[in-house]
RNA sequence: GGCCCGUUCGUCUAGGGGUUAGGACAGGAGAUUUUCAUUCUUCAAACAGGGGUUCGAUUCCCCUACGGGCUACCA
């Protein structure tokens, strides 16, 4: 029977989360939606010690604003509840017994000291990879090695124990990769992990399989760190008797540095000047801020796209994909094998095409919030205006006070150096005959105005190029900008009067 | 160190036993826009190395190098 396509994305709420989790939770989010299946999201936070107050929320706030939405999970609920493994704490147990039970876990009662103390030894003696495993248990302090009414003794007296697992002494464990094949590894590599911790809680690895298991996922896509401890989880399902219904697994590339080596981190952002989390995020105890792409003015379905197309592609040109052309497209078949460098000068190239294809509508009504906080008051259709001259220009919405302020507010500093160089021989003249011409016409149209501009330049014996950028710094104070006609058009015929005349009098207290 | 995964332009990638090895970003040059941005044209830029297999390997196999991950009572 064929099961409904169930996924997770489950993580650990230790920090905020980065984009290469994003797009981890994007890739399940793909593939369930594609399937027609659910996507579940499982906050995995089993160890106490590095839980962090508000990440649970900041993942739940990130994954919604990049569009990523959840069948079941902590912030939904769903028929599997609860969705917190610290709320799923007595569940664990009884399968880390039920292993016991069939021999393929034991008690361990080694201090730290003792495991540290056997580590020691084992690199003392050269030993290639030191690890507790079917040799050294051999020596330590555990069921196998103490006799029966030692360990009932000490279970009695509550002595601290883990739960262990007991790796096969010499097999061969494949794993399925959706991405990378058949991966084989020897037992005899392997380490009995602990799987119950002596605080009561299980670790990451037996309360994923048993979570998995009782959630009834159907595939794990998860980062490739990963990769190595699958074989332990193929055992666990086996010895728990849920081989049949063992999830596929899919290993996905990392994320890397642009520079040098290793993976993304927290890190790389601030110190090559972009954000690595979808949110700005504030550290509750060094209270660092690390920025978001939220907070830098990306369109979150830009980002979107830049991350699904980072270790995926669809294997046509298309660039450019909506969350429903990605849901549509998207196939694990083709995510790429290796580990790609993120590149953020692409990101700020799909959040220029997301902000063009924007109308400027709907530019208008986020630029107006802005403007109405910096307590101005201009109608809608004005905000509108400005939005479509000024937006060719953006490669951010957030750009779009510094590249069009201007329009709002009347410019008080000018590039003087600029003004040096043309404010001469004909030009004050011409501005001030300008400035009266503009004010005798009532036709204030983009056309009128340049025929008038032009007209005006042949009577002061000037070409019109010539005039044509200190006028603009006139009106709005910057050497660049959009067609100076329509912008003068649009801010209008007293306005722009006064501008002038303004502009005049400073210019000619610096010539 | 050990184990596992990987390796096509600077970056993201397509391709696949015989190709002028394609696209995008970034970069260079030019044109348009009497500004800037846009747009257009154009240039430069890659199969890690060595062995096999083969009539022929960038493509398949092996080795080396390099990169990455893991190696906790963290996930």
């Amino acid at each position: 029977m064929e099961r409904k396509v169930r996924v997770r994305f489950a993580p650990s709420p230790t920090g905020p989360l980065h984009m290469g989790g994003v797009r981890t939770a994007l890739y399940n989010y793909l593939f369930a939606k594609k399937h027609g299946g659910d996507m579940l999201l499982r906050i995995e936070d089993t160890d106490q010690t590095r839980y962090v107050l508000g990440a649970e929320n900041y993942i739940i706030e990130s994954l919604a604003w990049c569009g990523i939405t959840f069948d079941e999970g902590v912030h939904v609920g769903g028929p599997h509840a609860p969705y917190r493994q610290s709320e799923r704490k007595e569940m664990y147990k009884q399968y880390a017994l039920q292993l016991i039970e069939s021999g393929h876990a034991y008690y361990a009662f080694d201090s730290m000291e003792e495991l540290d103390a056997m580590r020691e030894n084992l690199k003392a003696a050269n030993v290639a990879s030191p690890q507790y495993n079917y040799i050294t248990r051999e020596g330590m302090k555990n069921s196998l090695t103490l006799p029966s009414d030692e360990v009932a003794r000490r279970l009695a007296a509550g002595d601290a124990y883990v739960i262990r697992m007991k790796i096969p002494r010499k097999e061969e464990v494949r794993v399925v990769d959706l991405i990378r094949g058949n991966v084989l590894v020897q037992t005899s590599q392997m380490d009995d992990k602990v799987l119950f911790k002596s605080d009561g809680m299980p670790t990451y690895h037996l309360a994923n399989v048993v979570d998995d298991y009782l959630m009834k996922i159907t595939h794990v896509i998860r980062g490739e760190e990963w990769l190595p401890s699958a074989p332990l989880h193929v055992l666990l399902y086996r010895y728990l008797g849920w081989e049949e219904v063992m999830p596929e697994f899919a290993h996905l590339p990392l994320l890397l540095k642009p520079d040098g080596n290793g993976k993304l981190s927290k890190r790389d952002g601030d110190r090559l000047g972009f954000p690595v989390f979808p949110l700005q995020w504030q550290d509750p105890f060094t209270e660092e801020i690390s920025s978001g792409y939220r907070e830098n003015g990306y369109i979150p379905a830009a980002f979107i796209n830049m991350l699904a197309l980072l270790g995926w592609n669809p294997g046509t040109p298309q660039e450019i994909f909506s969350m429903s052309e990605l849901i549509e497209a998207f196939s694990i078949e083709r995510i790429s094998k290796s580990g790609a460098k993120f590149d953020s000068a692409k990101t700020k190239w799909f959040n220029q095409q997301y902000l063009r294809q924007t109308s400027s509508e709907d530019l208008a009504k986020i630029f107006a919030t802005e403007i109405q906080a910096k307590g101005f008051d201009y109608p809608i259709t004005y905000i509108q205006a400005v939005c479509e001259l000024v937006k060719e220009k953006a490669q951010f919405s957030n750009e779009f006070w510094s590249l069009a302020s201007y329009f709002f507010e009347e410019p008080n500093s000018f590039d003087m150096d600029l003004v040096r160089k043309k404010w001469k021989d004909a030009v004050p003249a011409f501005m001030a005959n300008l400035a009266a011409d503009l004010n005798s016409i009532d036709q204030f149209d983009a056309l009128s105005i340049e025929d008038l501009f032009k007209v005006c330049a042949e009577k002061n014996g000037i070409s019109a190029g010539a005039v044509m950028q200190i006028f603009r710094i006139a009106i709005s104070g910057q050497a660049a900008g959009p067609a100076i006609f329509e912008l003068t058009s649009l801010i209008g015929k007293e306005r722009i009067v006064k501008r002038l005349n303004f502009a005049i009098n400073q210019f000619n207290t610096i010539a």
